[in-house]
RNA sequence: GGAGAGGUGGCCGAGCAGGUCGAAGGCGGCGGUUUGCUAAACCGUUGUAGGGGCCAAAACCCCUACCCAGGGUUCGAAUCCCUGCCUCUCCGCCA
């Protein structure tokens, strides 16, 4: 979300920005909205004053009152020191109901203005490439070479099914489409990198937090999933939660609604969760194999940083995400997602996208994004400034670390030998108790 | 599922026969006195947001709102009434 008065004031820059993005907004509806809130709310406040001071005399000459009612002689009037308590009563009923009145219009302009504003994405960094899709991203670096393969080498689902480790069948018998049944070593391997990929990132400094699957609408609202991207959610119906998309909501909205010391900062946290994505839209893409999934495992870090740190935190992220990787000795290159491509609420991302000599071809595996104070703002995640009065909005940041499914396709398909069997990473061997999966 | 208790400031905790309560007191924080240093003691200070005074900021001042949320009663509500949400205790059930 953006601030309403940065916006009535950058009406030119905000026009820009989100046309690079791709976003045509008509602001003109926004901002008379905006003038009329304003003028009511002064009249709604001068009116307030007015009953208050009011108020507070009556209240003052009731307390007077059986002394000087004895003293005048006039028990029951509600004359006291000349004024008529009776007339001001009712003059201030009709102060009330106009006050009544402002707030039920103040009501239903709020509802459309915030609307309105949690409906505006992101404004990219000045360093995020212009593009309109991504075809416009950019390559940043490359780690590890490809390796070439003296036999044609097979697709994960071809190895996972001769390796008797993934069984997509039964998984739709059980559940539905895009759903997997992970067995033996393949069960085994999920473990192994969800364990590998914590301890790593915890020996980094990152807390590990293991949050609630399904959230409330207001979780949902404050990380940018919500009101736009309803479709894309799983839900239940009573009582009703959302069953998180990523990690990165439960983990965010730790701190919703909370003034943080300045001494806090930076907070790094790293969960590992099953994720749910309803996949709405990507009818006939990726249909076979583990790549896009209704349910999938991640694991997240997050960090909760001061403004100015927020860019060199972002190449830290992006760093401890790769490091997995190359600990795994998988290739994969790293791409800035230009100003078309990237997300609602990221005002700048780095995807990395890992090898799969199966599909010939680099596949996102993370997705490491600068939000800067975007969902601050939405989720109301302030902090205290040592010696400084009032406060301002922390930076969020989160990024994959890994995709846990994802990272499987990765080892199956460049790991895979000849004989079908796959080699395990030699990071990984103390988690899987063997060297090869045949 | 049944029965009950409760949600107050960064935290704890009064107020709840409606009026001067943004709210006693304590803790914590900040500033100061004392001290070789630390601690203790003492004094002072200490919420957030919106709008305005100054459409250049900061300081300061004024107004408004906020005692879980939303309605209602009233000239006036932290205090009374209704609804919702959340937390806790006991019983039942359950991994």
């Amino acid at each position: 979300m953006l601030d309403a008065r940065f916006i009535r004031g950058n009406i030119d820059i905000l026009k820009a920005m989100l046309e690079k993005r791709g976003y045509g907004f008509d602001l003109s509806e926004f901002l008379s909205l905006e003038a009329q809130r304003l003028a009511l709310l002064k009249e709604s406040e001068e009116l307030r004053n007015k009953r208050n001071i009011v108020s507070e005399q009556i209240g003052k000459l009731k307390n007077q009152k059986t002394t000087t009612e004895a003293e005048m002689g006039a028990v029951g009037s509600e004359y006291v020191f000349g004024i008529d308590i009776q007339k001001q009563k009712s003059e201030m009923r009709r102060v009330s109901d106009r006050i009544k009145e402002i707030d039920e219009i103040l009501r239903g302009i709020d509802e459309k203005t915030g609307l309105f504003l949690l409906n505006i994405p992101n404004i990219p960094h000045e360093s995020v490439p212009a593009g309109k899709d991504e075809a416009g991203n950019v390559e940043i670096r490359k780690w590890g070479a490809t390796k070439e393969f003296d036999f044609p080498p097979l697709n994960h689902w071809d190895l996972a099914a001769m390796l008797d480790i993934i069984d997509f069948d039964r998984a739709s018998k059980i559940a539905g489409a895009r759903f997997s049944l992970m067995k033996g070593m393949g069960a085994k391997l999920e473990r192994a990198l969800m364990n590998f990929m914590l301890d790593l990132n915890t020996s980094k400094g990152y807390k590990e937090i293991l949050p609630p699957l399904l959230v409330n609408r207001e979780s949902m609202t404050g990380t940018g999933q919500l009101p736009k991207f309803e479709m894309e959610l799983f839900k239940t119906a009573d009582p009703e939660f959302y069953l998180i998309p990523t990690a990165e909501v439960p983990v965010t909205n730790i701190h919703r609604d909370e003034i943080l010391n300045e001494s806090d900062l930076p907070i790094y946290y790293t969960a590992y969760t099953p994720c749910f994505r309803r996949e709405a839209g990507s009818y006939g893409k990726d249909t076979r194999g583990l790549i896009r999934q209704h349910q999938f495992n991640k694991v997240e870090i997050v960090k909760f940083v001061k403004p100015e740190d927020s860019y060199s935190e972002l190449e830290k992220l992006t760093n401890d995400a790769e490091d997995i990787l190359q600990r795994l000795g998988l290739p994969y290159r790293v791409i800035a997602l230009c100003t078309g491509d990237l997300g609602f609420s990221a005002a700048k991302t780095y995807d990395i996208e890992v090898w799969l000599p199966g599909q010939q071809k680099y596949r996102e595996i993370s997705s490491c994004s600068n939000f800067e104070d975007f969902q601050a703002r939405r989720a109301n995640i302030r902090f205290k400034r040592e010696g400084k009065k009032g406060t301002e909005f922390v930076h969020t940041l989160n990024g994959s670390a890994l995709a846990i499914g994802r990272t499987v396709v990765a080892i199956l398909e460049n790991l895979q030998q000849k004989d079908g069997s796959v080699v395990i990473p030699e990071a990984l061997r103390e988690y899987m108790g063997v060297e090869v999966i045949r």
